[in-house]
DNA sequence: TATGAATGAGAATTCATTCAT
DNA sequence: CATGAATGAATTCTCATTCAT
């Protein structure tokens, strides 16, 4: 009943990928140590070996993870919103809250995925393709629709969209914490929408009517 | 005059970044060994050490010199574009031809300079932000000429093309060399230019009209 | 019970140390090898990372620690002489004992001592001042007992001392292992004994009648 | 004319010896690097290899060539000596006069000569042997002229004393400058000859008398 | 002789991973 | 399951020495 023994029953496997996803983002992959993330997680180095094979699976993991956790949470509440154009818009809203909300992690995604993805022998970030996949999905519907214009290629737009969030986000991590207000988020979360969706769209004036009642009601997104 | 002695002529200095690119290029900075770098370069592994101070350095110098080239090269490049919204489409278009001759380089830029941003102390990308003030300033040229919306951040703007760009360079990098074909990248340029172009304008019918016409006469672009 | 099961249970720390001192008596602090010194302990070279800070640390440890123990087993040893003059005696035949004793720690005291303090920045030898404060607290009792000359200079007397013990020391380390024979360091003992007591007393005469009865007792002296 | 022409002039191989001399005395022979020596020296690394074999003949040069110059003054000035006391006596004090007028010279024969004695194969001070020589000699005289004790041992009076001067020195070396005054050396040499003279003295007497007249008229004494 | 750029052997230290307890 | 002491491979950087000019 100890807050110390408490502490004890929580998943050890756990303790250690929050362990390791703050750490990560604190002092990247490669510069963070095993025992770094033994120290967090309150746990003896050897025991992250009897959790993970080894420090790679440890990142891979959290990417794999972390994305789906991810994935379904985006999937449940674009499933809320009408139509392509709000399903865009908030895809993006909800990209710069969950930045907000989860900085390690968003650190970690942002900046060690690449990395992985290229120098990582025999790893293919599948459920970072199946991410990507909710844009595509998007597109096509609206495509389908006749809202977006007949030539934007799914493939392209969900890549540009992604980097255009995901540089943003950079920016903002690395921005002085004081200067991370909410404000700068959702503002950021706008001119991407207005981009984006006024870019896709076969008639940005929708955007520009629809616009101003999207973010009327949204608060704190995730 | 035998290929050799020539060889040694060529500035060692010069040398040495070559192959630290292609190095730092194929297996990532921190997998990189000096050695390699050195067997690359077929010097010894000290004399780098007589140009560098150290690894770091030597990456932060590809970072600032070769940046630098590159803003060179676009600033020159642009200069001869009519218009903000044609010099927007010709950057754009230019990112991509980069990308697409120099892609180890890019590969460098794309993955490492996040990377050291982030964690290498005290240092700060000046050149990269340099770099993109290029952006910067056609938009707020776009804006002031009345062509571009009013409510564009400058500042988000930039960020978001250069990591839409970036991220689809990625991309391409990534995918098997025979998918890389000419075509690939000039038409992920168009995608690009589509959106962001039709997001900013005021009146994206502007650029509809002027694609073909701007498209039509570009070849290789450097 | 086996002997390498014993031999493992004897505390790394220690052998660590005795495998430095052996050593850096051989082959000289700068020549020493870290992975020579942990081949004679019978350890990884990581290991020695886990006990000592670096190899200066190592070094420092080794003067610290082991001055310590000869500090307190002079101090011990001389708690049992009766005046100042057999105290001065005793002194010096426990020093030359010690050397003959533990002649790589004696090495490395002679030979390293100086050079550290006089190159390792931020590092002062306190226990080599607390060492030759012994001596001068004989030549004080021997001045306040009124058998010391007067203007005998304690802070002087202890480094001439210490110097001339020192270097014959160094002299008989350097010498053939076969010229070592308890006989020379013994007589070597008495010529100095002769030589400072004589030199400090008042009436020489005194230590002239006093020397044959304190030889005659003295046998292994640690 | 010029100051740069006559400074090349003077032989480089002085130049080089006085640069290194300069220079191990500042950081020690191991931390001293040749090229430090060379820019000291105003000369190219390559140069020195010109004139010595390597580091170590250069350190080897320094004792034997300086020990020489030392072993010349030092015979010349005790020829005016007219018995083995003052002889003895001045000895004391010209070393200590050394020291204080060529203090990188005398750091090095302080704290290199041991440490090459015992860790540079196949080098024996050869030169080191002759200086002590003259104290041999002059104790030899003493005691054939009935002045001094039978049985001192002159091999063992000769280590004792140098030892005893020597560590004075080093102390006097590490010592803050400030306190560095022409009376603190004098008044040491004074001191080691109260010592050593009575302790060699069969009539410590002799000395009392004889010492207030020995240091009226010495000044500056090299 | 003189140069100093280039060499490359060498050593300290780190840290992912193992395994005896 | 859990531990954490021990391992030793791996890598950066230094600097004495060489040699083409």
């Amino acid at each position: 009943m100890s807050p110390e023994k408490n502490n004890k029953k929580i998943d050890k496997y756990d303790r250690i990928i929050d362990a390791a996803i703050k750490v990560f983002a604190r002092k990247g992959f490669h510069k963070a140590r095993v025992s770094d993330i033994a120290d967090e997680a309150n746990v003896a180095d050897g025991t992250i070996y009897l959790y993970f094979k080894n420090k790679d699976d440890l990142l891979i993991t959290i990417f794999e993870e972390k994305l789906q956790e991810i994935i379904d949470l985006f999937i449940a509440k674009l499933r809320g919103e009408p139509d392509p154009v709000s399903k865009l818009a908030r895809f993006i809203c909800l990209h710069f809250s969950m930045m907000e909300q989860y900085p390690d992690l968003a650190a970690i995604l942002t900046v060690e995925l690449r990395q992985s993805h290229k120098f990582m022998r025999e790893y293919t970030p599948q459920k970072f393709g199946e991410f990507l996949k909710i844009i595509t999905g998007i597109v096509i519907q609206g495509k389908d629709q006749g809202l977006f214009k007949e030539d934007a290629a799914p493939g392209v737009v969900k890549r540009a969209l992604f980097g255009a969030i995901d540089e943003m986000g950079t920016f903002w991590m690395l921005a002085p914490r004081v200067k991370r207000g909410k404000y700068s988020t959702q503002d950021a979360a706008k001119q991407v929408c207005d981009i984006f969706i006024r870019g896709l769209l076969k008639d940005p004036a929708l955007w520009d009517s629809k616009k101003a009642e999207f973010f009327k009601q949204k608060g704190g997104e995730l």
